[in-house]
DNA sequence: CGTTCACTTGAATCCGTTCAAATAGGGTGG
DNA sequence: CCACCCTATTTGAACGGATTCAAGTGAACG
C-alpha cells in the first residue's frame, strides 16, 4: 500500500478552543500535526515572566518533530484551532519507509529553519515600528498566499489572530510599545483599524515599501 | 558500495583564510561542507548597514543546505577556517540513495532549528548583560563538548573566536554597549580579560547562575 | 446600566545607542 | 630594540527609543 494512503488513513482531525495548551514545554508530545485552520503561538518562558514566541503557527504549518518526543518549546491555540493529526510513533515508522515522505520532512523542516533565523534578524535589529510593520506585512503575505497568489497592491484588509499582548511577545516588546507603534501607523495614514483585531491597509504597497526600501530593507 | 564510503571518497578539504566569504547571500553555493576547525559567521545585513548574525558556525556544524541551491545569508570565516566539502550534487544523489544520509540531514537540521529559534529568545528577550553571559556561557560548554564532557566547574579559559564588533553584531548590540559589558563583568569579577581575545572564568557556576537562576533562567 | 477586560494614552525613567575622544596592543620599518 | 602607526577596544557624555508605572477609554457582556 502506498505510504501516503496509510497516512491518510492514520490522520484524525481535533479541534481545540482557544487558549489550550497543545504541548508545553519540557514535556512530551505524542503526535504530530498540522494546522488546518485557526492560528497557534510557539513560545518560551523565562522564569521571571518575560516571554519570547518564536514561530506563528498558521495553517498548513507543522507541528511536533519525528524523532523528538519532547516539545521545546509551549504551544497554545491562540484562536479555535483545528489539527490534522498523527501517531508519533505511527508517523515515525511510515517515514522510515518512505524516502518520499522523509524527504517532504526535510525540505518542511530547512523552510522552518530559514524563518526562524529571518525572525532572529527581525528580533536582532529592528526597530519598534519596523517589527510591527513587519508582522502586518508578513500576515497579509501569509494569508494571499494561503489563498491564491500574492497581496493586492491596493487595500487590504486582514483579521489579526493575536492579542496585543501575544504580539508584544512576538515581536520582544512590551503591550505598550506595540500598541503605540499601532496608533502611529493609524496617525500615519498607513492603516486603519476597524477594532482593534481587523486592520486594513489602504495601500499595501506603500506600508510595504517602510520594511523593503533603501533605507533600511533587507538586502537579498 | 557503501553510501558512507562513498562520501568519504568524494569529500575534499579547503583551509581559507579569515575574511574569506565562503556564500554570500542571494548566490548559489555549489558545495556543502562541515567546519573541521575555525570559526565562521552566518549572517545577514540591511542596506542600510545594520547586521545580524543568525548562527556562529563552529567544528562539527554544517555549511549549506542539500536540494537548495542559494544561499540565504552570508557566511564569512571568523578566522581561519578548514572545511570538509562536497560537491553539492554529489551529495543530494548520494541522500537520495542513502535513507541514512537523508535521516542523518533531518536530526541535523532540527537541532539547527532548536538553535535558531533559542537564538531568537536570546535577541527578543535577554538584556545586554545577559546576552554577553549566555554568549560566553554557550562558547564555553560548546568548547567543552568538542573536548569531552562538561565544562569545569573551577576556572575556565577561552579565547574569543570573534572581534567585538562581530560580537556585537551577532548579540544585536552596538559595539560600545558589548564592550561595556565586558567590562561590568571584569569589575563585578566574573571574568579576567588577559587580552580581548581570551577570557578566563574564575568561577563558571557563577557566571552561568546569572542566566540560569530562577530570577531570569529559562525555564526548560 | 454597571462591570470587566483589552487596549490606549500619558509621564517619568532607564537601558542601550550615538557621537566623540582616549587608550591599548600588535605589527612595521628604521 | 625602539619609535611609530594603525586598528581594535575602552571609556565618557548626551541623547533617544522602549519600558515602566499609572491612569484613562472603549467595547462586550451580564
Amino acid at each position: 500500500m502506498d505510504e501516503l494512503a496509510i497516512l491518510e488513513q492514520a490522520k484524525s482531525y481535533r479541534t481545540v478552543e482557544r487558549g489550550t495548551m497543545l504541548a508545553e514545554a519540557g514535556e512530551p508530545l505524542d503526535h504530530l500535526s498540522s494546522v488546518v485552520s485557526g492560528c497557534a503561538t510557539m513560545s518560551r518562558s523565562f522564569a521571571d515572566g518575560r516571554r519570547q514566541m518564536v514561530g506563528l503557527l498558521l495553517p498548513s504549518d507543522f507541528i511536533g518533530r519525528p524523532g523528538r518526543a519532547v516539545s521545546p518549546y509551549n504551544i497554545e491555540a491562540a484562536s479555535e484551532v483545528t489539527l490534522c493529526r498523527f501517531e508519533r510513533r505511527t508517523f515515525e515508522q511510515l517515514m522510515d519507509r518512505s524516502p518520499n515522505i522523509a524527504h517532504r520532512m526535510l525540505v518542511m523542516t530547512l523552510d522552518e529553519l530559514d524563518a526562524a533565523r529571518d525572525w532572529a534578524v527581525v528580533l536582532g535589529r529592528m526597530s519598534a515600528r519596523e517589527k510591527v510593520i513587519n508582522f502586518i506585512v508578513n500576515l497579509a503575505r501569509r494569508e494571499a498566499a494561503a489563498h491564491d497568489g500574492t497581496v493586492a497592491e491596493g487595500p487590504v484588509q486582514l483579521h489579526l489572530p493575536l492579542s496585543r499582548e501575544t504580539i508584544a511577545d512576538y515581536l520582544g516588546l512590551t503591550i505598550e510599545t506595540t500598541s503605540r507603534q499601532f496608533s502611529a501607523l493609524r496617525r500615519d495614514g498607513l492603516i486603519e483599524t476597524p477594532s482593534a483585531r481587523e486592520v486594513r491597509i489602504p495601500d499595501f504597497a506603500r506600508l510595504a515599501l517602510e520594511i523593503d526600501d533603501d533605507d533600511g530593507g533587507v538586502i537579498s
